[in-house]
RNA sequence: GGUCUCGUAGCUCAACUGGAUAGAGCAGCUGCCUUCUAAGCAGCAGGUUGCUGGUUCGAGUCCAGCCGGGAUCACCA
């Protein structure tokens, strides 16, 4: 049975029979720990139409309730709030649907498709601690709607072309002595950013000869050999030379060998990859179309523009004066060729920085302008930085976070402390180091996702790598004890009977309210998705262990003589373990059975 | 300067979108392993929710103005 269903129908009830209104309003709240009960009506909000003062409101309500439904079985009114105590054969008779249900947890499909978009890295330099953050939030975004019925689409724009990747040819070809990644045994992402920072230690010198030599600091920008030849690498890389397209395809592939290393221990996936030099084209077409449309317009020096003064925005070029396509051109072909590849999409989610909700302002803008109604289904799933103790990440400082280093570092802390506690005597070597990954990618997943989206957020080494406390561990942890009860009621040959759930007439106060979370699930899963936020499962599943663990100290389950509550426990236990789990898999950390 | 955004315990974060005496974790202090895993549990202490007004039965939450961080306003991506 649905009890938030069954309930506010009944308080509509009371409502219509005791002040003769149709209600469709209700504030049904959980109960404050400090008051019994589990529901909470607010009534200050009543008081209008039932023309009596909130108390004597709730009072009313609360009496109504009492001695005409099934439900409820106790209130008390504090001030104009309704606490109301749900039976707990009720509670029982929750747990038994939720028993039962294989698949809690998981909605069949509804038949809507969306798309999300993440990662979308550069490709002229390694993944780090921020593309962890987009990675993590994407991925599990995505899986949050698809535990809802969504069929969902993982995509990433790999921003292969443009004068970032030249920068990085152009270092290699001048000082490489043709370096590959075999040859120094060096991770193809990580070959070639080492010279993307070898272009920029290059590039900053001789601004500074050219500028005491007295050029301007902008001219010298300009000037120097180094970037002249970056630039002509992108133009003979988009006039098609032969030469320089080979290269281009030859460190990209360094990168893309890099990166499916890095992805696979991330655990991310996608089922498309689009490629900007796949689609940077279309959005020309398409800019060259608005222009004939009158929707742009072109400057005298032949550049394209597009003008959303009207919009509070401002002017913004769309293609450059010499035709070539700015980093807005491309998003418009990416988005367009993704409807056409998904003609089923209702809307996508472009998990990208907070530094570019202007940019992602403007694109939607755009692709409005342009005549695609979708445009409104478009969303900027906009997150904040992270940032270090020491400030924000600047790789010119080297303060710059490696994803592959910091996964590795936090499988190899996860696995000192597991050592230390001893309590996987019975694994073997290979055993130890999968839970170590587990473990170590857990805490690290949860640390990334615990925090809302929205929010800038401080990344603490030290806090990081706890395994106590408010982490992904604590949950797995339970999770783990939970199997080795599961594992002992099994070898006891206990085997709770879910028709015999209802048996249980009394519950602790504990089990009613782990019962009461598990079935706030699905609207936590939605509240999730309404807000783009695996904090709001991160933290639900925090929530779920620490009140399953309080139950869990509070009472030895197989000192239980009650043969029936025994059952009952073990069937507990189950569901919450298998929350847990769900929860979890949703933010991509998985559940060891032993920890 | 314009626009956007954030400011909650010593630190890191919550607060069901306007509801009760603002909650967790870490750090500190005190207890609990002969019993299902102590990566746990129970407790103590810690707050003028940046400041000042306003809206209302009720404001951390909404509005205005200050103060202080951050982002953005590129023919970079």
């Amino acid at each position: 049975m649905n009890i938030d269903l069954a309930l506010r129908a009944s308080i509509q009830d009371s409502i219509k029979t005791l002040f003769q209104t149709n209600i469709e309003q209700l504030q049904l709240q959980p109960t404050n720990a400090e008051f019994e009960g589990s529901h909470t009506l607010v009534c200050f909000p009543l008081a209008k139409i039932s023309k009596k003062n909130p108390e004597q409101t709730a009072t009313a309500i609360g009496e109504y309730l009492v001695t005409h439904t099934e439900i409820v079985s106790r209130y008390n009114v504090v001030k104009g709030f309704l606490n109301l105590v749900i039976a707990d054969r009720v509670w029982a008779e929750v747990f038994q649907f939720i028993y039962s249900d294989k698949n809690f947890g998981l909605l069949p499909s509804n038949g809507k498709e969306w798309m999300v978009e993440y990662s979308s890295p550069n490709t002229n330099k390694p993944l780090h601690l921020g593309h962890l953050r987009n990675n993590f939030l994407g991925y599990s975004v995505a899986e949050i709607y698809k535990a809802l019925g969504y069929r969902v689409h993982k995509v990433q724009i790999i921003n292969d072309r443009g004068i970032h990747i030249c920068k990085s040819m152009a270092a290699w070809k001048l000082f490489g002595q043709g370096e590959t990644p075999q040859s120094s045994g060096l991770k193809g992402d990580k070959l070639v950013g080492k010279y993307y920072v070898e272009f920029d230690k290059h590039y900053k010198i001789q601004i500074k000869e050219l500028m005491e030599k007295g050029a301007t600091e902008a001219d010298a920008e300009k000037q120097a050999p180094i970037m002249k030849q970056a630039v002509e690498m992108l133009q003979k890389w988009e006039a098609k030379d032969e030469a320089t397209v080979q290269l281009w395809k030859m460190m990209n592939g360094w990168v893309y060998e890099g990166f499916s290393f890095t992805y696979k221990r991330m655990g991310v996936d996608f089922e498309k990859l689009y490629y900007e030099s796949d689609t940077y084209l279309l959005g020309k077409d398409e800019v060259l179309r608005g222009l004939a449309q009158g929707v742009f317009y072109k400057k005298e020096d032949g550049s394209v523009w597009v003008d959303l003064s009207s919009d509070g925005l401002d002017q913004k070029v769309l293609l450059r004066a010499d035709g070539t396509s700015v980093y807005m051109t491309q998003d418009i072909g990416t988005a367009i060729l993704r409807f056409r590849d998904f003609p089923k999409i209702e809307g996508q989610i472009y998990t990208v920085g907070n530094e570019q909700e202007y940019h992602f302002k403007v694109l939607f803008l755009i692709l409005k302008k342009l005549g695609y109604s979708w445009a409104e289904k478009c969303y900027h799933l906009s997150y904040g930085m992270v940032d270090l103790p020491s400030g924000k990440m600047k790789s010119r400082e080297g303060t710059v976070v490696d994803a592959d280093d910091l996964m590795q570092e936090m499988a190899e802390e996860a696995e000192k402390q597991t050592r230390e506690l001893g309590k996987i005597d019975d694994l073997t070597e290979e055993q130890i180091k999968s839970l170590s990954e587990i473990i170590g990618l857990g805490a690290l997943k949860f640390f990334l996702l615990k925090v809302d989206p929205k929010k800038r957020m401080l990344f603490d080494p030290n806090e990081s790598i706890q395994l106590q406390g408010h982490t992904g561990p604590f949950i797995q942890y339970t999770h783990a004890r939970i199997r080795a009860i599961i594992r002992k009621a099994e070898a006891m040959e206990i085997k709770p009977n879910r028709n015999e759930l209802t048996q249980i007439i009394s519950l602790e106060p504990a089990e009613r309210e782990v019962i009461f979370m598990v079935n706030n699930y699905i609207n936590k899963l939605n509240e999730a998705a309404r807000d783009y936020s695996p904090a709001v499962v991160a933290n639900f599943a925090f929530d779920l262990a620490k009140g399953y663990n309080q139950f869990y100290q509070s009472i030895p389950i197989f000192n239980e003589s009650d043969q029936a509550k025994l059952k009952f426990r073990i069937a507990f236990s189950e569901v919450v373990a298998d929350v847990l789990r769900k929860s979890m898999k949703l933010l991509g950390i998985e559940v060891p059975e032993k920890m």
